[in-house]
DNA sequence: CCTGAATCCGAATATTGATTCGGATTCAGC
DNA sequence: GCTGAATCCGAATCAATATTCGGATTCAGG
């Protein structure tokens, strides 16, 4: 990993977790500015000289937390796309299944999102870890829908469906970072409207 | 206005003038913590000290800065939507001018837009000036649109209203924080689909 | 002009936090 | 055990900036 210096002991392998443990805890209510080395180390119950003899520097730090949260994202959304109830489901129950998922990891990694969204550059790096989860999460919806909707007899390009999807995290991502309103994160009814959104969307029956 | 401290003289009310203007280009390619003090009053032709001699501190002049530009932004949409032309547009018309017109909004105030999103606390702040624009602009679009939509039989209340234009704001915001595609700021395309999901989601002929 | 108040100047202060580094400690292999 | 390498420690370094403040300058009213 980028920054990350390899271990050659299992006492760095030690060290390298419990720094990591400690950075995701921190982004729960922290961004990557406001969590401060020197907090990160002690709360591991390490020194601030342990923290740079595994990471090149704070950047590399917050890359590999997000590198890996990401990666356990990807593969909890490809366990649930290939249950086997969800490839019987219908294409109503389907955009449900997609969108309650998103929202569930929404409200789980709510700090995550928060700081990564406070850490993008201007203009956003077109390779962070966010963006590429976005990217590969809407292209497996994609590769679910557009069978479906061809079946339905409403073909829909991969881009209208990365489309319909965009406007749900872009809600999502609005809802933690600014909380606008009228939905917010834990509303009840939050995920009811995205189902609505995505059905009105992609033309699909509104049950 | 808050933490701004009334001028007595002339002079100081072109200095104040003078700093929100160096202000708000500096925003245009940086957030809040990383345009200095310094740099922003260099930038007017003044000093450090005569910065503070008219603002309590950084935060409010940030505050300054975004409340004459939310004032600017609801004031146009005021005009916009008086608009005779407006009145007598189509539905699908009416949402286009909406689309348009946020569109407008976010290219023009990309930086602000970027800056405030970055700002915003953990929790977000509930008085914050872009939160109470978006809420307004949904405001002053639902008391136009309730009408147009219980003439035409599908009545909707103003939070299904607001929500629907929540959705194209996350889109928005997002892109501007994000820019996760497919559909980016300066998209071709981007209004067409702004207007798929009003039209969709409020149940309005797509023409 | 005079004068007190308003305003401005910018060097000095204070804080914060990332990063470095020399020395101590622990490991793995012999 | 012994030894060189890996790792860890944490005080010292370094940089960036918000904010303060004492003194200089400019205004407005008489």
């Amino acid at each position: 990993m980028r920054g990350v210096t390899p271990h050659q002991q299992a006492r760095s392998e030690a060290t390298f977790q419990a720094l990591i443990a400690a950075g995701r805890k921190a982004l729960e209510d922290k961004t990557f500015d406001q969590m401060a080395i020197g907090d990160i180390a002690r709360a591991a119950g390490l020194s601030v000289g342990a923290f740079y003899g595994r990471f090149e520097n704070k950047e590399a730090f917050f890359l590999a937390i997000q590198d890996i949260a990401v990666s356990e994202i990807e593969e909890s959304l490809r366990r649930r796309l290939s249950d086997a109830a969800l490839r019987a489901a219908s294409d109503a129950e389907f955009l449900a299944a997609v969108a309650g998922f998103s929202i569930g990891v929404f409200r789980k990694h709510r700090g995550f999102y928060f700081a990564s969204s406070k850490h993008s550059s201007m203009p956003p790096d077109r390779w962070s870890p966010v963006r590429r989860l976005g990217f590969n999460v809407s292209g497996l919806v994609a590769a679910e829908l557009m069978p479906r909707l061809a079946r339905l007899g409403r073909p829909a390009t991969e881009r209208e469906i990365r489309i319909g999807m965009q406007f749900m995290n872009g809600l999502l991502v609005n809802a933690v970072l600014n909380d606008p309103g009228p939905l917010r994160l834990d509303s009840r009814d939050l995920e009811r409207y995205l189902v609505r959104h995505l059905c009105c969307f992609f033309g699909i029956d509104h049950e």
